[in-house]
RNA sequence: CCGGGUGUAGCGCAGCUGGUAGCGCGCCUGCUUUGGGAGCAGGAUGCCGCAGGUUCGAAUCCUGUCACUCGGACCA
């Protein structure tokens, strides 16, 4: 084994450089992989298997709610998407237009949707009529495309994959009820399924959803100090019920306008994952979303009976339903380890001659490296309790990362001393609601605001920025 | 969009005072190996990002362009 070797496989040390170390997890764990178009981003089968599973997760809590999956046009045409006044000035300049059909200049030029709204706003002002025609809630599975300037693997493509639910009710307060317990559902996503602590709360009206009444979000905390947005979900009141002229009939014979919901969850976590839990040797994925969650690798596989061993292993782990590989692949068994620790399958199980004559195996963490002898006859009914026991410890590390990045401060100066100090992290402070302290914090100590999150705390009651009687707390900080 | 860096084999890179492309790893074949990225022997692989220009001749010089990347702005 030469170092040199060594040296051209390995990743970039995070402490080193946290960007390179994401781009590097991302490529050889064979994630994603780029094209000749900017931002336009390869899902390879092991990345795309990661988007499955969270879909199928999100789609049963989705469907448990009532929501019914549909499928909206790629193009809207330029009349449609200025409907809606915010709307169209929030997302015009970073759309994409198809002006020719063929060699044929079209009449009017159509967009390749950066979002639904719109679509499905048309849809409803001609097919909603009654009372009895509510609530609306569908869910649309699609990518869209959005012209960024920057983009970033996952982070930040100009096509991405997404859901997109947009509901509509006939009460203010059901609407609002919906935005809230979608929301829930992304927290439910994020927190039990990809171990990934949320801090949930509303946006201020400067960083809310263009056209949207109230945005609320769940923002997360990365390895590096800087927060993701993890799914956003909006309330519209009547907004673009009104413009698009969406009206029913009530119980007593008199029309109304309904109230609009929208929520978005996209493969923008997938980034977060591995933000959240990788290390050095690549990506940790949380069990309960890992395509792999045990692999098998037999040791000096050669030998006699070392192969049907790790074989009967396999067999056993998937008819306990276990999601499990075997590498029977001629590579080394260092090169494996190796490998598959990259790729952050949760567990690995040893099989070698010296295993098969104890009658045991080995089990081995892939978040902390822990290593557990396991007796063969056991294997089937200890290793769903280890995966459990790996989702478990990684959502507390996590949450442990989280509350270290978590400070508080009452003067702009501390704010500024104390992401500079940590290269982020989440800053409480007081805030008095003014869009002027918003931006002069921006101007000031480099930060945005993240969210006013729901669960309050009382840190005085002044804003730090302007002086004046503060409202509400806010959390600061640096977003991807 | 503004500023810095980078594009040469699958990956990492050398070659860049112009003369027709090289190294390491990987890949393929064979044998030996196998509990932390194995060893030996043989073999294959290049629109030198792309397009123009200068020149007898361009990976090398000039112009443009595209992509990656870091920072900023913008954006969810």
């Amino acid at each position: 084994m030469s170092k040199d070797k060594k040296q051209v496989e390995q990743i970039t040390d995070m402490e080193v450089d946290f960007a390179k170390w994401y781009t590097d997890v991302c490529k050889k764990a064979e994630l994603i992989d780029y094209t000749s178009v900017k931002g336009m981003f390869i899902l390879r089968p092991y990345g795309y298997a990661i988007w499955e599973n969270i879909q199928h997760e999100l789609d049963v809590m989705f469907k448990e709610k009532g929501h019914e999956n549909v499928s909206m046009p790629l193009l809207i045409p330029e009349s449609l998407l200025q409907k809606e006044k915010d709307h169209v000035e929030g997302f015009a300049p970073e759309c994409a237009w198809v002006t020719l059909g063929g060699s044929e200049p079209l009449e009017e030029k159509l967009c390749i949707r950066p979002t639904s709204e719109t679509l499905f706003c048309e849809h409803w002002s001609q097919t909603v009529h009654s009372w009895r025609d509510l609530p609306k809630l569908y869910n649309q599975w699609c990518s869209v495309l959005r012209w960024e300037k920057t983009t970033r693997p996952f982070l930040r493509h100009r096509e991405f994959l997404w859901q997109e639910g947009h509901t509509l009710h006939a009460t203010p307060e059901e609407a609002i009820a919906e935005t809230e317990q979608q929301l829930e559902v992304y927290a439910r996503l994020c927190e039990y399924f990809l171990a990934m602590p949320v801090t949930k709360g509303l946006k201020t009206d400067k960083e809310k959803f263009a056209g949207a009444e109230r945005t609320y979000a769940i923002e997360c905390m990365m390895h590096d100090g800087k927060a993701l947005q993890n799914g956003t979900s909006h309330y519209f009141g009547d907004g673009f019920a009104k413009a698009f002229d969406i009206t029913f009939t009530n119980k007593e014979n008199q029309q109304e306008t309904p109230y609009e919901t929208s929520w978005g969850f996209t493969t923008r976590t997938i980034g977060g994952v591995i933000m959240t839990h990788g290390d050095n040797s690549g990506l940790i994925l949380p069990p309960r979303i890992a395509p792999t969650q045990v692999i098998v690798i037999p040791v000096a596989q050669h030998k006699e009976g070392v192969t049907e061993k790790a074989q009967e292993l396999l067999d056993m782990l998937k008819a306990a339903g276990i999601r499990a590989k075997a590498d029977f692949s001629d590579q080394s068994p260092g090169w494996k380890f190796a490998e598959w620790e990259m790729k952050g399958v949760p567990l690995r199980v040893e099989i070698g001659p010296k295993d098969i004559e104890a009658g045991q195996c080995v089990a081995v963490r892939r978040d902390n490296g822990e290593k557990i002898f396991i007796a063969i006859n056991n294997l089937s009914a200890t290793i769903p309790g280890l995966l459990e026991t790996v989702q478990q410890a990684m959502f507390d590390k996590a949450k442990e990362n989280l509350q270290k990045k978590t400070f508080t401060a009452t003067t702009v100066e501390q704010v500024k001393e104390i992401v500079e100090a940590n290269g982020g992290g989440f800053v409480k402070t007081m805030w008095c609601g003014d869009e002027e302290c918003e931006v002069a914090m921006k101007d000031k100590a480099g930060v945005s605001s993240r969210c006013i999150p729901f669960e309050q705390e009382n840190l005085g009651d002044v804003c730090p920025v302007c002086g004046k009687p503060a409202k509400k707390m806010i959390i600061w900080g640096i977003a991807y």
